[in-house]
DNA sequence: GGCATTAACTTGCGTTTTGCAAGTGGAAAA
DNA sequence: TTTTCCACTTGCAAAACGCAAGTTAATGCC
């Protein structure tokens, strides 16, 4: 992982991108951050089954190196962190959005989530634009 | 790797996508095929320094468990194959177009592929229209 | 026909990353 | 003061990756 992707500074756009979040883990933090405001370490790890605290752990952090997303003190509640995304990161609103649209076009088993799909489907602005301005619950 | 991620068919439409691309290479030879128009295993693997020869073998036939790519022999040459991005394949233009914008705004050692950054910004539904016929060099 | 070549992989094997479980350290609630 | 909570670490086995070398089958050339 890391920057030690052999294609991370070969110039091209996607596997800049790949670099930083060409993994199974990385989006479905930032989903998680950007559609559902979740923003401490144990909401992330309960939030869906599956991701390792090691894991998660190593993520953040380097989703923290590479720009994405901060992390501060709470201030109402000083044994917590609070992580953000920030500018960097809330702009993967519109990359997000259209892996749901091919993924509610293809994922036939959709079951869950169909109510991120149908809000993009229906008021895709609407739903990039306020990520993009951390309008999250 | 496959369809076992935990949250492959969890529902979630971003999970669903990691499952078929999320790795650091899938995305990669997507690219290939639909902006550089490459179709056989040796062009894909000499194409760009970095992949091994088992991962490009793995992840092609990956891709196309997942429908993605398909494979057929060359009529015209049958010793070799050409893969071909499916329909579901090309669809992906607009995550693509969507990496590729996101990357040219925040990676600032930009120096190659401009060309193709410079493409999708000065007419982005042409460039997604020609991936999504197929019309490649 | 025989031999070197090309295309597309496969196999071995050492290194790296992942996943699971258990443990640590510090703040704070009881 | 003991317990709980939060955010991680650490250890270790299993899986994935990366490199190099080998395999198979179809040509190409003589």
């Amino acid at each position: 992982m890391k920057a030690k992707n052999a294609n991370y500074n070969s110039g091209c756009p996607i596997a800049y991108a790949l670099g930083i979040f060409g993994d199974q883990w990385s989006l479905l933090i930032v989903r998680d951050m950007a559609v559902k405001g979740v923003n401490t370490y144990s909401e992330l790890l309960n939030g869906w089954e599956g991701i390792s605290t090691n894991i998660l752990a190593q993520r953040l952090k380097h989703l923290e190196e590479t720009g994405i997303v901060t992390k501060k003190r709470d201030p109402e509640n000083w044994r917590s962190f609070v992580y953000e995304l920030t500018q960097k990161g809330r702009d993967l609103a519109p990359v997000i959005a259209e892996i749901v649209l091919w993924s509610g076009k293809y994922n036939t088993a959709d079951h869950a989530m169909t109510g991120t799909l149908d809000k993009v489907r229906m008021d895709r602005k609407q739903f990039e634009d306020s990520i993009r301005k951390g309008d999250v619950p």
